[in-house]
DNA sequence: CAATAGATTTAGCCAATGCTAAACTTTCTG
DNA sequence: CAGAAAGTTTAGCATTGGCTAAATCTATTG
């Protein structure tokens, strides 16, 4: 038996959760781009790309090109020059991402981290939480969240 | 006033989070490959670039480019058709990583997920979490661990 | 010890995500 | 309402991290 299939079947177990890890980071951009959207909508009205950028701390050019490929992927819609709207299936990401957020986010307070951290540490942690760990962490809020 | 000044600073605040996220990811990759370089070397004696390849699930041409920022990184050693070593910054890397990985799988597995959720969950996890976070979950740990 | 099977690297492609500088459009103001 | 200031997009570049197919090296074995 050649030296490489010997541990094949170990390894593509083993494989699994860097998969996930790759699909996460794929859809990790857009999630936080239109949550970010719907919060610009619902605090000032509109959203527009520079106030985008400036939350995100990237240039302008790159939310307008990462817009685009938003636009293609049905999440948002936007004209030139004008403000960016997101469509149906991006408000329901955009939930969504919200109600993640917020599981992650009350739970790392509740768990004794600073408001700082928890703020900081989620907007990564939310990404790479399955619904089975969510569902652990409402758990542990409700018993011990203020 | 200008418009897009109104909300500068605010903004600046708290783009501090997504920077954060993209310094994350940056390393991601490199603790992965370091942490798994140092498994195969414990487990089996040596690292060869099909065994990474396959435990991550991408492809050996894959493997050998990023192998090759890695050692530009001085992280591992390596030449051609040789297996590969982790430098002393790589063995650090490795140790660091395996620490984070292990309180935050054990948290993960305290906290009631399954072992499978713990596994996967964690191996994304880990990335995010500050030190702050780390304590925070060790602590919960040493109360509620097995 | 030569042929071949297996392992590894190279070459060349692609998409995503970042940047700066230049061009263009919109908005404000005298 | 013309010119200037502000806002936005385009153009062009770089890096990262994927892939497949082809080339090359190593190891086995008859
Ligand atoms: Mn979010
Ligand atoms: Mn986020
Ligand atoms: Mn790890
Ligand atoms: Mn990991």
């Amino acid at each position: 038996m050649p030296r490489a299939a010997k541990h094949q079947r170990g390894a593509k177990l083993r494989s699994a959760a860097f998969s996930r890890i790759r699909s996460d980071h794929q859809s990790e951009l857009a999630e936080d781009y239109v949550e970010l959207i719907a919060d610009l909508i619902d605090e000032r009205g509109e959203a527009r790309g520079t106030d985008v950028a400036m939350r995100l701390g990237v240039a302008n050019a790159t939310v307008v090109k990462t817009l685009k490929r938003l636009q293609d992927a049905g999440l948002v819609t936007q004209e030139p020059y004008r403000a960016i709207f997101l469509t149906g299936e991006g408000w329901k990401m955009a939930e969504d991402g919200r109600r993640k957020h917020r599981i992650v986010e009350g739970f790392l307070l509740a768990l004794g981290v600073s408001e700082e951290t928890a703020r900081i540490d989620s907007e990564g942690i939310e990404h790479h939480v399955s619904e089975e760990t969510l569902r652990a962490m409402a758990r542990f809020l409700a018993r011990n969240g203020r």
